[in-house]
DNA sequence: ACATTTTATTGCATTATGCAAGTAAGTACG
DNA sequence: CGTACTTACTTGCATAATGCAATAAAATGT
């Protein structure tokens, strides 16, 4: 039988799969599947540092510097001094970094509804629930694991 | 509110750094992030050819090969002819590779049984029924596309 | 004022990646 | 048969990604 170690695995392998699909699709010219995902944590967290966004991505902040570079090259961001500490620079998108962003989100949130179509309601309501356990769980777990062992989540 | 979309990136995105921080913590000397992939793709699907594994994982066939070799020669992996079609390889486990495999499963089952501590048993059975509705609505909704437009799900 | 820490950037070497091309084995068809 | 075509895998090569070490610049502590 199938382990919940397993599903997890093949879920989150497959989820993948069609997130570089959809990147690739869209906007495979603009963006890559990386840079996606730092459009993406840009756009969830406000205007963040270079750094915070970097550590949720679970990428080295170098790598990460030279990912923004190009971003800002394509002018899909922006990135300003923050007023308040002049080391850290604060992210943004620009109208065509959201619009590449809005483009990704429409082709993944169409795949989705496929995979979702085959459920019925009470099944899709209890997915939906169950992913919002399941972040909330890891976000908890995480915090645990801070205060254990001073390390974030799974990064580390 | 958060989306469906977005409940699905973030919790295939954490998931994506605890495998990567369990693969590393216990066997990054041995083996890296895709290789273990390529480990667990293996033994769950039997006796597999290398055009079958790089297919499921969304690789291409090239690098595949590269990775394949580099596992063989680390003695993790055994690559043989198949004696219906000589031209297609067989890959297996050996029992050095199963064992990694192993240490990286104890890993990750043990931060999975983490991140559930938090829930009821009721959440807990909710989650895992649903992880499995999930993984059968991709299959799903893969088997469609390819009917429509002859590709597999969410590889190119 | 000076040492320490923090944030971000660059140098450099290693690795991963994928396309194009090649080899070897199987298949189809005259 | 044999010749053309397809399929499974491997290598060449060029490009991109990655991370550690070193650096610059700003903030903090004492």
């Amino acid at each position: 039988m199938e382990s919940v170690r397993e599903k997890l695995q093949i879920f989150a392998r497959r989820f993948g799969l069609l997130n570089a699909a959809c990147c690739d699709e869209c906007c495979g010219e603009q963006v890559s599947l990386a840079q996606s995902h730092i459009l993406f944590e840009i756009r969830r967290s406000g205007a963040p540092s270079m750094q915070q966004v970097a550590e949720e991505l679970g990428m080295d902040v170098t790598t990460f510097s030279r990912q923004a570079k190009g971003l800002d090259a394509k002018g899909l961001i922006v990135r300003k001094v923050s007023p308040d500490d002049r080391r850290v620079t604060l992210l943004g998108l620009t109208d065509a970094g959201a619009d590449v962003l809005a483009r990704i989100d429409s082709y993944m949130t169409g795949r989705i509804d496929q995979i979702f179509a085959s459920m019925t309601d009470f099944e899709r309501e209890t997915v939906v629930r169950s992913l919002g356990l399941l972040n909330e769980a890891v976000a908890k777990a995480g915090q645990v694991a801070v205060q254990r062992e001073g390390v974030i989540a799974c990064c580390k």
